[in-house]
DNA sequence: CTAATCTCAGTATCACTGACATTG
DNA sequence: CCAATGTCAGTGGTACTGAGATTA
């Protein structure tokens, strides 16, 4: 069998960590792709949803997104009726967002397609493992570190 | 501290998985950009070196890169001296890859880039819980299955 | 003047699709 | 005719950069 992966990569943690998001990836746009989402339009919708509404540059800090990709994925949502959008009365510079209710009930649609991803994705590993997995896919994000900068 | 990661997103599997790539991805694109290379250039490396030369579409099934990008990757390879691509004279379709003396140094110095990007990676995880983590990481790809379609 | 916010245009890496010509 | 290979053009999702306009 002269195909198979060769042992270096095989071992390889940051090779393992992207092999996986690809299959996590591919889990995510499948599950999303019923409902013409992505996963810009979860992770937002979720913060919107279970924090209240904020500003973009909130919602980026919330989600790990870029200021600019927040201001792209806002506006689909926004056109889609899903969240609106006003100028904060009280600072010109900010943009407050908040959920609408067609987008809550979207968010419900899409959080049931995002559950039945996370079960695909762990299906390989034992189910007495899963969380010991977890635990330490948790721990792998450094701390988030005093100044941010 | 309204800028905190909401919880439904924190404990999903897929973003956690997501994120862990995100930062595995920054350690190596950042590990490798000093050698002007890419991921998809230290896969194709590697795999000629271990397993010996082959043909693109072997390389691709090795690296688990679409016949496309292998196309496109070994031609920056070859610009550059690195490896060699001659067709295959018992199959006209095919063209045999192989690494050449300066592609095998100029892995080398990748290898030590791309090792530092491994410590880095793990750094956050206590040492005695790494081999544990990688264990239950690798044991998430699903077996490739019989037919491979 | 400095800093933050929003927006826009563009880039980079990677995964993937569809089509075509060549060869088996 | 069918299947595999290499190639090319293009798309999609995500992360990121740089710059401009507005406002604090």
């Amino acid at each position: 069998m002269p195909d198979e992966l060769p042992a270096r990569l095989r071992g390889l943690p940051t090779w393992m960590v992207s092999q996986a998001a690809v299959r996590s990836h591919r889990l995510v746009v499948h599950a999303l792709s019923g409902s013409d989402a992505r996963g810009h339009h979860y992770r937002l919708l979720v913060a919107l949803h279970e924090q209240g509404s904020a500003d973009q540059s909130q919602l980026g800090r919330r989600t790990a997104l870029d200021r600019s990709d927040v201001a792209v994925a806002v506006d689909e949502l926004e056109r889609r009726g899903l969240v609106r959008r006003r100028r904060d009365p009280d600072d010109g510079r900010r943009k407050r967002v908040e959920i609408t209710d067609a987008g809550i009930s979207f968010l419900t649609e899409l959080d049931t397609a995002i559950s039945s991803a996370q079960d695909e994705l762990l299906r390989p590993l034992p189910a007495d493992q899963r969380q010991v997995f977890l635990e330490l896919l948790g721990r792998l994000q450094p701390d988030p570190g005093g100044t941010g900068d």
